[in-house]
DNA sequence: ATAATTTCTAAACCTAACTTTAGGTCAAGG
DNA sequence: CCTTGACCTAAAGTTAGGTTTAGAAATTAT
């Protein structure tokens, strides 16, 4: 297990805290590509570690994992990762997150003025508009209202 | 079609955007309980379209059925719920949205200095408690730091 | 009265993201 | 040499949150 040799799936497993298992579930879904060793076995490198961090704070986000392969995309496979490689992507990633906040705000503030008048007037709320949903992929407006405008 | 027969599944699909399917399924889960008319056919309250109405904006808070459940048993069964009734159940509710804003700020931050520094240095990271998960019952701490210190 | 919708139930099916299982290999320790 | 533990693959199983399907009954529209 010298240094040249690259961390075993089990020792990524144990920095990481994911189960072996769904390391070798992210490698099917092309999030990484470790090399192999004589035997067969799964090496990886320090920068591997990283990788996964990524990988788990963007599932925090929501993003799925197809979408997280495409950001990963931007990192060259082939060479190790430079501090400009993981300050753009994490960039990205700060972008959502902020995005995220920003409609949780607007959820809160207007769920604040539901509890307010005590109606949960949900036609007012940002809620209902499509765009704002994490996958934004709904089945369409969702309106509450009926002809009377009440609930 | 009586303003005292209620409204029939398929309004309040149409009036609360979720599919047919989906109601049904919710009343399986035990978060909606309609009676049913001489046919047999399920018959709604209007106060049901402000509990779907909870139910969505709640599972976009990432409460899982069950949780909801569990909330909206705060609820009278027998009796239309009250403005006060749902003033208290959606108040819990903002807390719970605060609750998540304040922890994505937190991990905006510490990803600000991460990306600062360029080095996604996230063993720094609040990520990595899980006691701010979402469901807080993952496999335990999340630990990307080795013996060195660096990832 | 008849046709077109809607609704009913039960059971099967679906996707995402994994885990578990079964059967086999490989490396290190005693 | 033998055992133990980490690793391998392929395939099946799991959970959440629904959707789809099929055949029958109820409701609504013409």
């Amino acid at each position: 297990m010298s240094a040249s040799e690259g961390l075993s799936i089990g020792a990524l497993a144990r920095r990481t805290g994911l189960a072996v298992s769904a390391i070798r579930y992210y490698e099917t879904q092309g999030l990484i590509a470790p090399w192999r060793n004589a035997g067969g076995q799964r090496r990886y490198q320090r920068a591997d570690l990283r990788r996964l961090s990524f990988v788990m704070i963007a599932q925090q986000l929501g993003l799925t994992l197809p979408e997280i392969r495409e950001v990963l995309a931007g990192l060259p496979g082939n060479r190790t990762p430079t501090r400009a490689d993981w300050t753009r992507i994490s960039t990205g990633l700060r972008d959502r997150l902020n995005q995220r906040i920003a409609t949780l705000e607007r959820l809160r503030d207007n769920l604040d003025g539901c509890i307010g008048c005590g109606c949960l007037s949900l036609p007012n709320c940002a809620l209902y508009n499509p765009a704002d949903r994490a996958g934004s992929k709904g089945p369409g407006p969702r309106l509450v209202l009926d002809e009377t405008g009440d609930l």
